[in-house]
DNA sequence: TACTAATTGAAAATGTTTTTCAGTAAGGAA
DNA sequence: TTCCTTACTGAAAAACATTTTCAATTAGTA
């Protein structure tokens, strides 16, 4: 089952309904391994779904990013990118050289939070944290 | 000395020139205490100087990141705004309420980096870590 | 199968950033 | 100071990115 499915499945209960332009989408998102822009997925997709419409991809990224199964990647170049979402409190790690996208956890910033909110007075709800480098084949 | 001048001199020994535009600019973004647009630079920097055009305004805060006197903040509601750059190795604090950007410093993810680059084979080169929470006004 | 409301793609509208261009002025040289 | 070169300017146009509008289509249920 190209797990993509699962996707559907939760577009479905939550009252979207699953058509060939979202299917083509889904497909898209789901399986790379680099983030996407909205034109870059409309270009993927449309060879699924030839008569896709770039505004049908917008609509359903913004579906997706509503139920979580996807993520915007902020880069230094731009932020229009999307990954699928990351399990559980995860962060990324980001090739450089090839784009390629990873998640990792077990960051542990407690600490590091507790002494910022006692030195500044801010209560700290937060955190964003994003490694980049390069993935063992680029390096 | 407002030391906007500072920035000032910078640019001028850059090769840049010193004009009342530019001037405008480099006041409003230096005494900032909340990220800002484009747009709002122009709309608090022709207060100062009602000549300015909206088109300088990108040109000067192009100019000014690539000296790295300010960076952009990336938001989850949009990574437009810019804000004075932070002095060595810091990070942002970001009051999710009234906006207001403050610099921490003396994070430690060496540990963290190595753990993460054994188990995936990157050469870690960088990381953006950034918190949100509740400035002292505002919790 | 019939019905209804969600969805579609095209086109238009909106919003943001960059480019072009002819006039202006900063600032070093004389 | 004056002159001169060249960076800089704002307006307008162009290039992009995203959202809205709309009439036709279609998913999914009754
Ligand atoms: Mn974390
Ligand atoms: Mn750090
Ligand atoms: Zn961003
Ligand atoms: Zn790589």
């Amino acid at each position: 089952m190209t797990s993509s499915e699962a996707w559907l499945e939760q577009l479905h209960d939550n009252g979207y309904r699953i058509t060939a332009a979202r299917r083509a989408v889904v497909d898209t998102v789901f399986g790379a391994t680099h983030s996407l822009t909205p034109q870059e997925v409309y270009e993927s997709a449309r060879k699924k779904y030839r008569a896709l419409g770039l505004v049908t991809v917008y609509r359903t990224l913004e579906k997706l990013e509503e139920l979580h199964l996807i993520q915007r990647v902020h880069q230094p170049m731009g932020c229009h990118a999307f990954i699928a979402a990351g399990i559980g409190h995860q962060h990324l790690l980001l090739c450089q050289h090839c784009g390629q996208v990873e998640f990792f956890e077990g960051d542990d910033l407690d600490a590091l939070t507790r002494s910022i909110a006692k030195k500044t007075g801010y209560q700290i709800q937060e955190h964003w944290l994003q490694l980049f480098g390069l993935c063992a084949n680029c390096r």
